[in-house]
DNA sequence: TTGTTTGTATTAAGCACTTAATACAATAAT
DNA sequence: ATTATTGTATTAAGTGCTTAATACAAACAA
């Protein structure tokens, strides 16, 4: 998978982050075996107690559950995955509006800056 | 003003960005003189060298010139705070397209959950 | 002239994050 | 039975961020 790492914010938060809308979006799906942490590091391309961080942290959000020798799994609960996407869309749209309005738009100009930027992209 | 300082996150660069939006969101205007360094961080209840960071990061991108000992005024230069502030509205709108995209939806239904955000905060 | 305010610089300490290098027990694979 | 893989833990080192405590020169105010 692509990851995005900026080195100026923890890398495990970011990873787990990462992750979780990986997993909460749908790319890996309800009790799918997940990569070891080796791998996923490796993949990464950071040190494997940072991903085991960002792993432990998943697991207790409670989206990812551990198999002892056996690696993790995306947990089989899936009201507990959409409970967390709902909480991270809220998240994102709240500082999404956060920042554009003390950039000084208003509601209404928001939603006209959103729709310029997605007609353009699908232009361009 | 209000301050949002994230612990997990560099201050001195969300004092910046913080205070950068304030400008360029015009509730700082073109040649206004700033709070001193030391006003500013008791304000945001930071140390004076983390504030004095963020300001030198403000004169750096040209948002903010220093008078010596007559302190700090924003920049007379509107066309280089209307840049600036394109810049900050492509960033932001960008990382929120690609995080939404992330957690699995289209351009449309982004645009749907931001209308519906927005007309629920309307009413609640 | 004296005292205050300004930006600026320095040093030291503490803290979290990251990496590297290991090591271990439990289980799966052969 | 042996080997490989799994999660997990530990220790040490380096780095950047933050704070505290100062200090200085320049300019303004009294």
């Amino acid at each position: 998978m692509e990851w995005k790492i900026d080195d100026r914010y923890p890398i495990w938060s970011q990873l787990s982050e990462q992750l979780a809308a990986f997993i909460t979006g749908g790319q890996f799906e309800a009790g799918q075996r997940l990569p070891s942490v080796r791998e996923f590091a490796a993949d990464a391309g950071v040190n494997p107690n940072t991903m085991q961080r960002a792993m432990a942290e998943l697991e207790s959000l409670g989206l990812v559950v551990t198999n002892r020798t056996a690696g993790r799994a995306v947990t089989e609960d899936r009201d507990r995955i959409d409970q967390i996407r709902r909480t991270q869309v809220k998240k994102e749209v709240d500082i999404f509006l956060e920042r554009m309005e003390a950039l000084g738009f208003t509601r209404d100009e928001i939603m006209g800056v959103l729709r310029e930027a997605i007609t353009e992209e699908e232009d361009g």
